[in-house]
DNA sequence: CGAATGTTTGATGTCCATCAAACGCCGTGG
DNA sequence: CCACGGCGTTTGATGGACATCAAACATTCG
């Protein structure tokens, strides 16, 4: 077994999110033989453009970044954001093209899994291979989610909901649920949720003037969720990508 | 081997839709095996209901059906239409309930795939393998289209882009591109769109106007799909759920 | 420090939702 | 066969939520 520089997925804080519970160590190894540890990738450098080659998909060990897909006129359309645990590139097998480009919002490092070499593992490893499919469905169920928020909600519970989406993985992840950095400009997060900058920006000051939120630039602190949720309209669980 | 009842994989016109292209025929029997085909189900039946229990994916032979999300509130978001050919439950792995409710628009037939033992084929048919992981890539990827559908463009752009979506999928099939018939009603296109039934409707008009298309309440002619093109603004392959 | 980029706030406009009503289609039963 | 009721569709009038345009202000980074 070879040694990687930077550790081990048996060692990895992360590996509850991004691999399958209950994956024995005489396995575990397997795993770790073929994921590729990147050096970390700056704040606005593309992982991978769209419409380039597939060979890969990724795990987000430690940063965020934003997918984005870009329509022949130029429009563009913030797909999502990935954070620590989640995985990347899962809609480029397919067409074995990247159908979005993703671009890192901060200093992002990334663990990197050759795609045939995960798909020979999924053959032979139950567990790997249900835990790819609920990954996928995942992202699938999770995609239908926000497109009833774009079809169907107005701004205000657009941003709602999508502050306790943040809210909600960030906890997964062990940290703190409500008072987080945002590693997105107010315009990503606009044309993610279908709207402007502006209309972002007034939101977050109109839900400070409520009590809601306190917001200093990209420090956000969730001051009343039962509010936001009621606002948001929505049980919720959506737009997450971890379980 | 099991004769059933309607028909084998091995005969089926779909085949080259929901099946791998290239799996031999001396694993074909292998799939025939599990898949069960089940009598139709009537215009407005449920296939299954938001929040069941999972247990089947499903191929569409004839017919179609519409894939809703209720929000608490009592909103739905049509999330997306099913054609012959077509899969659905796929994102009902995750957390072994389905996220969405599938309500049939004519009567409609269907092939039923039990999960446990599509998993099982998938474990020891490398091919089979690929083709579900494909098939659930392509649905994230036509859910990011959508995505910039909803978030980016107007209440034209939008329709013209699901006309021609709609026009992709039946070529797909073999069927006429630039005359069909619309199963679902204006209220469901409206709804899937993140519009109004009267916006779609007034759009329609406005296309007949304009010599776009010809329209007798559900029975579609796409006259002029280089305008439509143009309208919709993008080289065009979203929405689409076959290859 | 200064330029570039991101954010806030205000004034105005517009696309599409909403409300309302008539019309057409289609299946049912007299 | 036609009358009827219900649903889907069309069309019009009005209004509102959010985009757009514009400018000041804050933050970041070379």
């Amino acid at each position: 077994m070879t040694i990687h520089a930077s550790g081990s997925c048996d060692q990895c804080s992360l590996k509850l999110l991004c691999l399958p519970v209950g994956l024995p160590d005489s396995e575990l190894w397997q795993l770790d033989e073929i994921v590729q540890r990147r050096r970390p990738i700056a704040k606005g450098q593309l992982l991978f453009r769209m419409g380039a080659p597939f060979h890969s998909v990724y795990a987000v060990r430690t940063g965020s970044l934003k997918t984005v897909l870009l329509a022949d006129d130029g429009t563009e359309q913030v797909t999502g954001f990935t954070f620590a645990g989640e995985m990347l590139g899962l809609d480029a097998i397919n067409r074995s093209r990247h159908p979005v480009s993703a671009v890192a919002l901060e200093s992002t490092s990334l663990c990197e899994i050759p795609f045939d070499k995960l798909d020979l593992l999924a053959g032979h490893l139950p567990s790997f291979r249900q835990h790819v499919m609920r990954t996928m469905s995942r992202e699938i169920a999770s995609d239908e989610s926000l497109l009833a928020l774009l079809g169907q909600r107005n701004a205000e519970q657009r941003l709602s909901a999508f502050l306790l989406s943040l809210s909600m993985r960030f906890r997964a992840r062990g940290l703190m649920a409500d008072h987080f950095a945002l590693s997105m400009s107010r315009a990503d997060i606009a044309n993610h949720l279908g709207l402007t900058q502006e209309t972002i920006s007034r939101l977050f000051t109109q839900f400070r003037k409520q009590g809601l939120i306190e917001i200093h630039t990209r420090d956000l602190t969730l001051l009343d969720l039962d509010s936001l949720h009621r606002i948001a309209g929505i049980r919720f669980e959506p737009l997450s990508r971890i379980a």
